[in-house]
RNA sequence: GCGAAUGUAGCUCAACUGGUUAGAGCACCGGCUUGUGGUGCCGGGGGUUGGGGGUUCAAGUCCCCUCGUUCGCCCCA
């Protein structure tokens, strides 16, 4: 064997931390459940063609993140990147344009190859909701709502900022776009290098820069909201009022960008100064021109997505997994008796995990790593008596009660 | 893909400028306690020091390569 290690950027997640995974992923679902979510699950891997029309060409994802092979067929597959290519894609093929609007949410593993860091997997998983049809703000104030209760509800919300902005539709962005180039290529000689690769690929990003140099020549750049023509104006002001009617809070931060084309008006992260570099913990954006670039009807779509690794690792420890009750058996007499007992308190609803083997001792001690409310101890004593020996992990008292009315006595426990 | 740090027992870490059989705490197993855990005492198992190569009389320690992890950049959730 070469290696048991998992592959870079993949990891065990073993039952302690599965707990977090589950409760981020249900505390998302329910709270979409109750905003009106259905939820949609698309294939892990794609045809290549769905992620390359969607992406684009010269997005970093397509040109060195996805994992791309050749299938026995001879197809060229791609494991999914991100969710929202692979919801469009099912979105065209089943006709679903009859049920306009749509509510959608999605959850599971997305692959990307990358340098792993803290809070950044090859393997990942994401939660994220989608609704198509709707080119109003309602709709972008819905889907902001949905995250900021979802993130309340983990316990989140005094790490985490909202910050937002906006795209401006296709024309106010082309707009910008040229104004931007031409001011910053009266700048090239003092950009960075990495800005001078991204002045024709993705214009808008050298916004974000880190660079000091770049920041410097950027804080004079004609701004974005500048060139906001007044459909987009007004759309991000209805935005910020309907937050603002919510009790959302939110940052305008105007260098916030999406560097895809089909994005425009609203885009959105949350974030936060607790995991280093990787800040952003859910994100998402308005992306009216997605489907229609990919062959389908011209439908309006806004949506994000939450990363779950990011989330958990603010989550810390959270609340204790529900206390079991612990059937111990002393003798072998007794081991199959335990087994009904077990059974019938487990049909009742109770968490029971019954001890394999061992003195009592032993048992006990087990019982007691297990973090049990209780335990009901059967040997000969109590079988001959129809009893069992119910003992209080916390007090240490005990008592027998009859086995018919075993369940009376448990009900603190449950 | 680029730059840097790091890697010793299941976990957290120790081992002076290279120097005998690599230690400790926690965890685990057993005993004190043959039907009683969470505290105590005694004992035990555990490591090709991430892997490979090199320098040296001698390498956990120095050098090279490789793999993993972490941090930053790129990018993103």
């Amino acid at each position: 064997m070469e290696s048991l290690k998992p592959v870079r950027g993949t990891q065990d997640i073993l039952p302690d931390e599965s707990r977090l995974f589950r409760r981020v992923e249900e505390t998302a679902f329910d709270v979409a459940d109750r905003y009106g979510f259905g939820e949609i699950s698309t294939p892990i891997f794609e045809f290549t063609e769905v992620f390359t029309r969607t992406l684009g060409d010269t997005s970093d994802i397509v040109t060195k993140e996805m994992y791309t092979f050749e299938d026995k067929g001879g197809d060229m597959i791609t494991l999914r990147p991100e969710g929202t290519a692979g919801v469009a894609r099912a979105f065209i093929a089943n006709g679903m344009q009859q049920n306009l609007p749509l509510k959608l949410f999605y959850r599971g593993p997305m692959f990307r190859y990358e340098r792993p860091q803290k809070g950044r997997r090859r393997q990942f998983r994401q939660v994220g909701i989608e609704i198509l049809g709707v080119a109003t703000p309602q709709a972008d104030i819905e889907v902001i709502s949905l995250a900021t209760t979802f993130l309340d509800e983990l316990g989140l919300k005094n790490n985490i900022t909202l910050e937002l902005n906006s795209l401006g539709d296709a024309e106010s962005r082309a707009a910008y776009r040229e104004k931007l180039v031409s001011y910053l290529s009266g700048h090239k000689d003092k950009l960075s290098h990495d800005s001078l690769e991204r002045l024709d690929r993705n214009p808008l990003r050298i916004l974000d820069s880190k660079d000091e140099g770049d920041i410097a020549i950027v804080s004079n750049a004609p701004r974005l909201q500048d060139s906001l023509n007044e459909t987009s104006q007004s759309f991000f002001n209805e935005l910020c009022g309907g937050l603002s009617k919510l009790g959302v809070d939110f940052e305008h931060n105007t260098k916030l960008v999406r560097g895809l084309d089909y994005y425009c008006h609203t885009a959105f992260e949350f974030t936060t100064t607790d995991l280093g570099a990787q800040g952003t913990v859910l994100a998402g954006g308005r992306y009216d021109g997605l489907i229609g670039q990919m062959g389908g009807p011209e439908t309006p779509g806004i949506g994000w997505a939450a990363g779950v690794e990011r989330l958990t690792l603010l989550l810390g420890e959270g609340k204790e997994a529900k206390r079991p009750i612990v059937v111990i058996p002393v003798g072998g007499e007794a081991e199959s008796e335990a087994l009904v007992v077990t059974e019938m308190l487990r049909k009742k609803g109770y968490r029971v995990d019954l001890d394999y083997s061992g003195n009592l001792k032993k048992r006990m001690k087990r019982a007691n790593m297990l973090n049990a409310a209780a335990a009901i101890l059967l040997g000969e004593d109590e079988l001959t008596k129809n009893v069992g020996t119910l003992r209080d992990m916390d007090s240490g008292e005990q008592k027998e009660v009859s086995l018919e009315t075993l369940e009376d006595h448990l009900k603190v426990y449950k």
